[in-house]
DNA sequence: CATGAATGAGTTTTCATTCAT
DNA sequence: CATGAATGAAAACTCATTCAT
């Protein structure tokens, strides 16, 4: 396949995720993608084997990106208690950078993908292992289920994305903020303020 | 409508709202509805004025429903700080019965509805009102936006019942224990023992 | 399926079984076939799942009835030697009139079927055993394998079908005329003679 | 066309041969037959106007060779009587071994081709004129319609073909030795006897 | 001599919905 | 209250064929 032909896939294949974002599969027309990649019906065909197969793709995309993501966070060694936080803060506003960076392959990977338990589970393991990784040098409480935080922490970060992120109301930076100091601190009050206190080293 | 023709729509209405918690939208056909009802395809017509009808009144059903439960958690009068967690805690679990007596239309309402954002939203809206209640009884961080707090409470919610409360893997008792234990106390460690302790009045 | 959909069916398939031995399966379409039928494209599948499952239909039909015919020719006893030749005679001329009966049906499962050769083969170990029975009573040379006498027989009627017969260049009587006299005696002169004379008994 | 051409147009024509010998007409697809001669698409059309105009020529020639074939058969003057069935015998294998030395025309030929009646009519006259020619000299009895005679060994050889040949079952001697037997003297017993002595001369 | 890229024209099939009874 | 029969409208996909290089 040449330069063109690359080009006339990749097309097809920003069209077609822009168009299953918007409408979901089913009202995603094969001849309104190729319309909009300044092409006709059979050229799709020549670049994707059927509808199923370009949306399976786009998900495999978003997955594939999502998982290095996850994945390049793996503890370096020697991370400090007061640093926790801050380690917790960037990798999940790191995500949601990720995720509003590409807004139609989260709506699809996301939203309308009837295999996303999986691909979720899939994340949220990566994600527990390094949050039990702290837990271990006594940075989390023990008797939690770092599996069920990490469902929990992936529910919000859906949700918080679905409601505020793709539609442009808040940013990552102000997201990220707020679920952190939430999962980090609970709801109650001042004793958390010792507990900021013994935070530093 | 008689009373065979009430058993009848109720027919149509649950075999509706099991093929579509199944199949989703575009791949429930009313074909399969009528076979499942035992009823043939002008009959349905006779019921429901056409597929996204049914659809729509599903949805309703299940937003009716889980909007009078979340209201009826308004704050009686004089809960002592002692008494939130475990408020807090009744009301989750509360949800999640609800939700796992009723999977089909959870599934419809929370999974396949394009417009359960406003559904969501609605909820998250009666949730905060009761939040903020008890936060300026300064039971909760003054420094907490409650509206998002909400949110990722409902967030956590959606997503723990999709991947453990509608297969069966936990039930609601162990869910909502996980899930307000988490919110409530942060996942710090040390500091929150003392403020259980300071939750005595 | 009550009587208007049964003529309905009965349309669409007399409608197809002359467009496809008109035209063959693919040149076909269902699109016609419903034309002639005075029916729309759906109203086709309310009655054949596919265009495929309607072809096949006609091709069993036609089996089923040919085949129903050569059985029906088992050799009754106690047929005399000089009636040997009328039998025959008799059969090759019902096959024909059959043929030419279901014009249509023979051109489909004879020329346009590619599982027309087990279809052939099965008619023929019928008619083999028919011949073998006679064989055995001395009335065809013992020599003779009757299962290639049969295929003979059968090559000489679907060629004969195909190029006198279902055009209406020549009738059952004659054909079967030629095609008995020829495989009874042969070419050869004279000697037959002699041999129709003891075929008396 | 240089020789690298020519060596293409004979990879196309000799794929082409065995996909249509395989599949039929319809369902080879142009794409197959370039893809088995290692060439483009646009490269088919260098050597070939169209699917149908390759699928002609096919069948042309097939049918040029057989024509030729059976035109070489032409009676020498003076056979004797006792070689008449052997000259009918050496005429029918030496057409069996063309066939089975061109599976993939005959079946296109024979099989696949609509227009093939025609064609055989070709064959049949010529067949027919030798036929006759001895039957004047008195080795055929004279009451044979001798047209349908080479019609009968036309279908017998085309059955047979499509049967035992191709399918390489039986052989051409195999083949030519039942049908010509079993033409000559027919099924008859005994009398036949004087007459394959009667015909020594 | 050959190819990468593209397309016109078509065909089967599906499904929600309705008419007439 | 219910059904047998029918349809309008569309959508995915296929394939022979050609353009431009």
């Amino acid at each position: 396949m040449g330069r063109k032909g690359k080009e006339s896939r990749k097309r097809l294949f920003e069209a077609a995720a822009n168009e299953f974002a918007i409408r979901g599969f089913h009202d995603t027309k094969v001849s309104t993608i190729v319309k909009r990649a300044g092409l006709t019906q059979p050229s799709f065909y020549l670049y994707f084997s059927s509808k199923d197969a370009i949306f399976e793709e786009l998900i495999a995309d978003f997955h594939t990106h999502l998982r290095e993501l996850i994945t390049s966070f793996r503890l370096e060694n020697g991370v400090k208690r007061k640093d926790v936080s801050k380690r917790v803060l960037a990798a999940v506003e790191t995500v949601f950078q990720f995720l509003a960076a590409n807004p139609d392959l989260t709506r699809i990977g996301f939203f309308l993908n009837p295999e996303a338990k999986q691909m979720k589970r899939d994340v949220t393991l990566a994600l527990k292992e390094n949050l039990e990784a702290e837990q271990r040098l006594g940075y989390f409480r023990s008797e939690l289920e770092m599996e069920t935080v990490a469902e929990c922490l992936i529910g919000m970060i859906i949700h918080l994305t679905d409601l505020y992120l793709l539609p442009g109301i808040k940013d990552p930076a102000n997201l990220s903020a707020e679920v952190v100091d939430l999962l980090i601190h609970g709801m109650l009050p001042n004793q958390s303020i010792p507990g900021q206190a013994s935070e530093t080293e």
